[in-house]
DNA sequence: ACAAAAGTGTTTTTTATACACCCATGC
DNA sequence: GCATGGGTGTATAAAAAACACTTTTGT
């Protein structure tokens, strides 16, 4: 920003510009083995009645990432979720708002990606104008929200293998499983040998085992752990991989 | 982006933007092993006089992407560079311009790294108000602009160690010396054995050796290697580690 | 001959991968 | 007792890390 705007000097003129923050919010229904996306149907033009990613514009005073805290809670009710700034989709025309009614705004759209528990996430409204769609089975998405989403999918991927956010959005304790549960819905089925992630998994040495058991049905009660805070604060900096 | 600024139902108001762009652009002094950024000194206010990162406001019909490359293309000639999407900064107050004289017009900062060619590049003004300063020797920025510099060198380690960026700002032939000291002037002295770096690198095996043979001063002349794109092709999508 | 830079090989340790197998519970 | 899910161990292969050594040049 080298450049005044207001100092005359420069011959091209500066665009004007909204700025709207689009979330992809992504939950682990581990029921159903399910990976999901939390999706609005659009009530008005452009892309009326099409699925697209909850957004907003950014406000006076507001900051981007407020905004998106914004969003989320306007849609759903959580308590644990990650969430990080993901990409600006920022060209011209990627908005047909540009052209028609604008006066010559742009819209840009700053992208979140969040990643929440889903037992916990009570969505506000039940008109059916906000819910969950599987990854694996989607319609056609409004504006370039389908790149947005699949930028998002890639990220999510990334994360869980290079670090702890599973452990954000898993309840206070869990089974070793419900972590496996949780990656294979995510990254596939064949990511990793179960008992190659377990032991991989213990060896970084911050999940502590609390000693309770817990038995689901038939089988052997399992451990459930709890994630240690202060054991994983030395690796923070650290490269980790999950696998 | 669900909601309409046209139609007057939201009662809080929405933010003015201008969009700027700011390069973090990097390059490698191999001869003297420094590790480069490009910096501008400020002409106007605010912060005139401190350097900053080159950067420009977004114009009408500018792509985000487009606006980074006319600031490298304003202050540089360059041939061969890498350049990606940094970072959106975006919180109120981070320009001091919004308060004083700006009618409420938010300045929003989209950062892009860029890893240009050396010795290739030819800096477009010589008045001594764009130059090359050492990573390890740098005084106050303007803005934020420290933040974003920061950012952009943990990306630029990160990249460097898990993809090919390397190969896109070495000449078309080179040693495999001429990539290590390139690594070893980023990531640091120690980040890697020669020998297993070498090996390791090879295996890989989109290295093609042209058989050319090239002596600097005392002891055996190196071979001059090339990248081969095609041989790289199959593992663009791949993890790669040349740690 | 010898210093300097390039390049190869070897040894040790660690990590990944693929399984086989034992354990505790419900029915 | 046996199916079911939980948990441990082992054998093999591959990779990382450390470092000794050879080769080819200029002086």
């Amino acid at each position: 920003m080298a450049e005044n705007p207001l100092t005359k000097s420069n011959k091209q003129k500066l665009a004007d510009f909204k700025v709207g923050v689009d979330n992809v919010i992504f939950s682990v229904d581990s029921q159903q083995n399910r990976l999901l996306v939390l999706l609005v149907k659009r009530q008005s033009q452009p892309f009326q009645n099409q699925w697209g990613l909850p957004g907003t514009l950014v406000r006076i005073g507001e900051s981007l990432e407020d905004a998106a805290h914004r969003i989320l809670a306007e849609k759903i009710m959580v308590n644990n979720l990650y969430l990080e700034q993901l990409y600006t989709f920022g060209g011209p025309k990627r908005d047909p708002r540009e052209e028609i009614d604008s006066f010559g705004v742009r819209y840009l759209s700053v992208s979140y990606f969040a990643l929440v528990r889903f037992d916990e996430a009570e969505l506000i409204s039940n008109t059916g104008l906000t819910c969950w769609h599987s990854i694996s089975n989607l319609t056609d998405l409004a504006f370039d929200h389908h790149t947005i989403l699949n930028y998002g999918y890639q990220r999510l991927r990334n994360k869980l293998e290079y670090s702890p956010i599973a452990f954000d959005v898993l309840p206070d304790v869990f089974t070793l499983n419900e972590i496996y549960q949780l990656y294979t819905t995510v990254l596939g089925e064949n990511f990793s040998d179960y008992s190659n992630f377990r032991t991989r998994l213990l060896k970084l040495g911050f999940l502590a085992d609390t000693g309770v058991k817990i038995s689901r049905g038939a089988g052997r009660p399992a451990s459930l752990y709890r994630f240690d805070a202060k054991a994983f604060a030395p690796l923070k900096d650290k490269p980790l991989v999950f696998i």
